[in-house]
DNA sequence: TGTGCTATATATAATGT
DNA sequence: TACATTATATATAGCAC
């Protein structure tokens, strides 16, 4: 099976329901067996509401002591537009670094700079959320490249150069 | 096989690894094979860090959007839904729909501003020769990471979104 | 511990209704 | 569409090291 969006839209559809079954399945095994505290929620068009694992209070639960970790706050922004060039210059500079040090970055730096140009000029008139979805989107392209290419993790790199 | 605590403590960690990778792969797949935005959390005393997936960013929006979501759920007026709130659901709806159809455009769409910024005229000028040129420019870049990356159907993303 | 092996259970795509 | 069936793929417990 390539591991790839199912291109036709009923296959899609029977595959998510299947899947999601078995996954939201796979994680209640996982916390009832092993004793572990988790949750999971998938959006989908598919699906009005959000599909959740365990509980909504119980999802809360896992997912407030998720938000309380350290890290959360640093992503916390007061002014949008100087923590964009803060995040430019960091990005540009982290570009630089990279690029000396290891070749086979330069795919992930080429994506670096096409967001780092559109930042600066957004082409659409982007809001905030589209950036940080367009983070996101990019971020797992770079994840499936860190993955193919064996390197360990992009995750630090982009929310360093990336996060808004 | 009982779907209870496992009592031994080595079997327990075992089973753990086990199944925390497997479902962790498996939330993945529904994600990338059904274009869907999910997340997961694991809190276990096996691990020192809560396991999750995607990245710690990519929890955070899909964990952003669940805390907003409670947010206007509560403001329903007795049994039924005002025509606003079906009007947002609709519209959610409609946009997570979008969101998923335009992924891969988007990642595409970058590369093509990239292009377009790096070498080329704004494209509201272009002529459509300059938009051929342009477009076997970046199905040749697109190769390029295919063939470094072991992709096999850039062409079909190429040919889909950029052929002008 | 963790890893590799293997028999068994489970998940899933494809297909028909 | 959703549901049932089935052939195949995948996950996993148990054991050996």
């Amino acid at each position: 099976m390539k591991l790839a969006l199912i291109a036709n839209d009923c296959a899609r559809r029977a595959s998510y329901r299947r899947r999601k079954k078995s996954m939201l399945k796979k994680i209640e095994e996982l916390s009832t067996l092993c004793g572990v505290e988790a949750c999971a929620i998938v959006y989908s068009s598919f699906d009005q509401e959000p599909q959740i694992w365990p509980s909504e209070s119980g999802v809360k639960n896992v997912v407030e002591k998720f938000r309380a970790m350290p890290e959360w706050k640093k992503h916390k922004m007061g002014n949008q537009e100087s923590v964009m060039e803060k995040s430019i210059v960091k990005g540009k500079r982290k570009i630089t670094k990279l690029e000396e040090e290891n070749k086979e970055m330069e795919i992930t730096m080429f994506m670096f700079q096409c967001l780092d140009k559109t930042r600066v000029q957004p082409p659409h008139n982007m809001t905030l959320p589209d950036l940080n979805l367009l983070s996101s989107v990019i971020e797992q392209k770079l994840n499936d490249i860190s993955r193919r290419l064996d390197f360990t993790d992009v995750t630090d790199i982009v929310d360093t150069n990336l996060k808004l």
